[in-house]
DNA sequence: CCAACATATTCGTCAAGGCGTATATATAAT
DNA sequence: ATTATATATACGCCTTGACGAATATGTTGG
């Protein structure tokens, strides 16, 4: 007898992944964890566009949150389903090929490194991989 | 260096996979050419509908169309972009799981082994696939 | 409690796109 | 030419969702 399969929604999937600033978003992710405030500085764009897109992301299953004081952290999940988890990884490789998304990370690289120079990043906690790499402001 | 790169629009791929039918109709189309009159048939959906979502397809750079007489045959373009390539292939390999597009490739095949029986198929072209199970009725 | 800050949500507006219905176009057959 | 057949497009209606602006919520520190 046939196992009952997950129904996971390939439209919804798909629609999520169907939006630029959706797109640059999870390029931005890739791997690791980050705060709103990163996502707001790097792609310049106004707070509740960013929010709204992640809480879109969020519905879609495609990303996950934590809570961390007044920070709120967004990390890429993977999908229950295992073709969508696989295609979900192959397209965040595709986006590495990307100029703007390229040019995206470095600026995230910059912000990163050196948040000290951006005003509205002065307090906001580092992404775990640069965690070790600065001096650490927020608890 | 850098070459050039063509500017795939990723957004564009993307939101036209995000649609139940246009992604049924992939499914069908698969690996062979196919002619509207079997999507409507085997979808059951009303034909305009149908011409909609491959004109779509079609804008989005997805399919192209082939026309033989009366007919429209529909086939999936192997995009300019090689990661959106890999990206549709894996795609299509990830439908064949499901459940309903395996009952609509099911359909499909019973259409095309006995279109007699179906009468808005009784003159409809046979796919390439199963040219050679069946007299040809059509030129 | 109150102020400051980070983030989320709401609201009104607008464009994209899905649908059914009707109609137009293209080709073939008579 | 006319008619039938296959497919495409146009129209009106409706829903989704993107946006900016304003406001609400949640958390920390005084």
């Amino acid at each position: 007898m046939p196992v009952k399969q997950s129904h996971f929604d390939k439209e919804l999937f798909f629609q999520a992944l169907g939006d630029a600033t959706r797109l640059r978003l999870l390029n931005l992710m890739g791997d690791q964890e980050l705060c709103v405030c990163y996502f707001v500085e790097v792609l310049d764009q106004p707070q509740p566009k960013i929010s709204r897109h992640l809480a879109y992301l969020r519905r879609a299953g495609i990303v996950e949150a934590r809570r961390e004081g007044k920070w709120m952290h967004y990390r890429i999940t993977r999908p229950t389903d295992a073709g969508a988890a696989q295609l979900l990884r192959q397209t965040l490789a595709w986006l590495k090929q990307d100029r703007v998304m390229q040019s995206d990370r470095a600026r995230l690289t910059k912000a990163c490194c050196a948040p000290a120079k951006f005003v509205t990043l002065q307090s906001a906690p580092a992404p775990t991989a640069f965690a070790r790499t600065r001096t650490q402001k927020a608890r």
